[in-house]
DNA sequence: GGCAACTCTGGTACCGATACCATCGCCGGG
DNA sequence: CCCGGCGATGGTATCGGTACCAGAGTTGCC
């Protein structure tokens, strides 16, 4: 097995106080017994059990757990770099788990994380149902949720300016003259889905423009499935000239319809993504700091975790959007 | 604080260790004390202290640490799920850690993990030094390297078909008519850069050509560099009709200067990405599954923990690559 | 009826580290 | 010369669980 602290004691023939001391630069050692304990320390290969440390300092594991739906998503990965930067500033690591945005998944995971007494949880969540975050049902480990408010649960959240970020893009289109435009959105049940048909909405009325149903289609979970929406909104008689997709998937996926249109009509989606100016259409999108995001939730659950005693105060910090217009001009 | 076995089996009426035994669904707990115990536990939102319990079985922390040099690289993001799918099928959860290609930084990660107990390690090195990765020096935590063969220590490695990838893409180019191709490649020293520029050089001398230097750069630390390094070799008098780049990097850097000079050098390159299908000019590109890569990874660092006795066989599996024609014709 | 075997329960020690207190030797001042 | 005080060191208990063993109560079988 490994080396305990009782080992290096014996064999630097001093107590295992005096090495616990050595260790932790507890002034008050001799210098000629330190160094004997250090070279023990060498010659055994000796490492510190931070577990058994922390059960005795009553100490926290110096770990922040991360709930994100899927890594492979750009959105998330830039995130998780946020958080890993400012935890490393403290010395935390971070567990990373993807729920695959399920969540009886988020729930064990939750669980697991509390369980393993992690000093702090961020969380983007995949549903409306937010009980299982609340850190009142958790040990009290602060949880800071990321990309969409809690709901019935007191917890701070680090949000985006969805409803903005639309509204700029599509007021966008309407200035280049555009009237019909398409919508390809996320469930209306999800808090991002819905501020994005939100900001859509609102740009269309603040030109006295109607919505019109038939150009809406707000349910694509995968790219196929926003191609073939993207196809029945351009099939129709009287299509529109232009079209938001509310996220990634459905940019790629309107892309495609659009291209296999013959490429007039105009396009919009939340999320810039790289090669967005290497397309051979031109292409506005929603652009943000992910990174940001993830750097201000490790703040928001650090600040929880050095001061327990204060009260979540259900902070919101809104990051803002900036749209980007990618002309894409004829290579 | 939080409430402890104790708390429960006072509140329970019964000793610590029914509480214990109930918890650990021992048989042999009387089903009217088992009751008890659970009531308990649910009407003081009772959690079992796993560093507590691990500290006294002697068990392992269910931890597999994972350190790569850069999360927001889809290639690793992918990597980490693939990780991810294998270690949750055992219970264990993830810990990920971004070196940043620095290999100080890897060495305290390394550290880090061993001073934590994490069961495994899996690494994709940042440089040729690999002495900081060995078990021996670590208390035996299993490592197992991604993407880049350990170097003078003795640990599995799950490695990608470089040379076979880069020598099938550049046979294509040649078989298309191609005399004349340029490299972007990465730095000689390595594993991954010297492997496909030993590919290409196989590939133009299998067909009796010649390497020219002239259209060689190998180190390309950015995007931006790759173009520059691109537009180099392009501007030469009599530039070649086509170039191999050896990574995401400089398939972007290439793309983005072959564009600026009219589009018409062909373009290979390692590491398929998203919207390859969507530019507007052909490409040509080195394709393979991340994912399985980090779920071969993970089985093997699973292998070493549930036996530890077997002496490490520096293994290597190696995953296989195919080659994708992305024509991109006109939209 | 007696004794072994079995079931259930609790006491005690211990995993590896550290907080707290006791001890020991040495110094200077009264 | 003796005692208070200080710095260095070690003993002991403890963090939150669990392995191991002992003991109480019950059953079954000869």
């Amino acid at each position: 097995m490994n080396p305990t602290m009782r080992d290096v004691a014996d064999y630097a023939r001093v107590s295992p106080m005096t090495v616990s001391r050595t260790l932790r630069d507890d002034p008050g050692v001799a210098p000629e017994k330190r160094s004997r304990v250090l070279a023990a320390v060498a010659a055994l290969g000796y490492r510190r059990n931070e577990a058994a440390r922390t059960l005795r300092v009553g100490g926290s594991t110096k770990l922040l757990g991360v709930i994100i739906t899927n890594i492979a998503n750009p959105f998330y990965a830039q995130l998780a770099l946020g958080i890993e930067d400012h935890a490393d500033k403290r010395g935390m690591r971070v567990v990373f788990a993807n729920s695959g945005e399920n969540t009886d998944r988020e729930r064990q995971l939750v669980q697991d994380f509390a369980a393993r007494r992690l000093d702090g949880i961020i969380a983007v969540p995949a549903a409306n149902q937010h009980d299982h975050l609340d850190p009142a049902g958790l040990a009290a480990v602060p949880v800071v949720l990321a990309a969409s408010p809690p709901h019935r649960i007191n917890v701070d959240a680090v949000l985006l300016d969805d409803f903005g970020g639309t509204y700029e893009a599509t007021s966008m289109l309407i200035a280049r003259g555009h009237r019909n435009i398409g919508f390809l959105g996320l469930p209306a049940a999800t808090w991002t889905g819905s501020e994005r048909y939100r900001g859509y909405v609102a740009a269309l009325e603040a030109a006295g423009l109607a919505v019109q149903d038939r150009f809406v289609r707000r349910n694509q979970p995968h790219v196929a499935a926003a191609v073939e929406a993207a196809n029945a909104i351009l099939d129709q008689p009287d299509p529109p000239t232009a079209v938001f997709a509310a996220n990634n998937r459905n940019t790629i996926g309107a892309y495609r319809a659009i291209r296999s249109h013959g490429g007039t009509t105009a396009l919009a989606g939340f999320d810039d993504f790289d090669f967005a100016d290497l397309l051979d259409l031109p292409l506005i999108v929603v652009s943000y700091d992910a990174r940001e995001i993830g750097r201000v939730a490790a703040e928001l659950v650090c600040g929880h975790i050095d001061n327990p005693s204060s009260t979540p105060l259900a902070r919101r910090v809104v990051i803002p959007t900036k749209v980007i217009d990618y002309p894409n001009a004829a290579s």
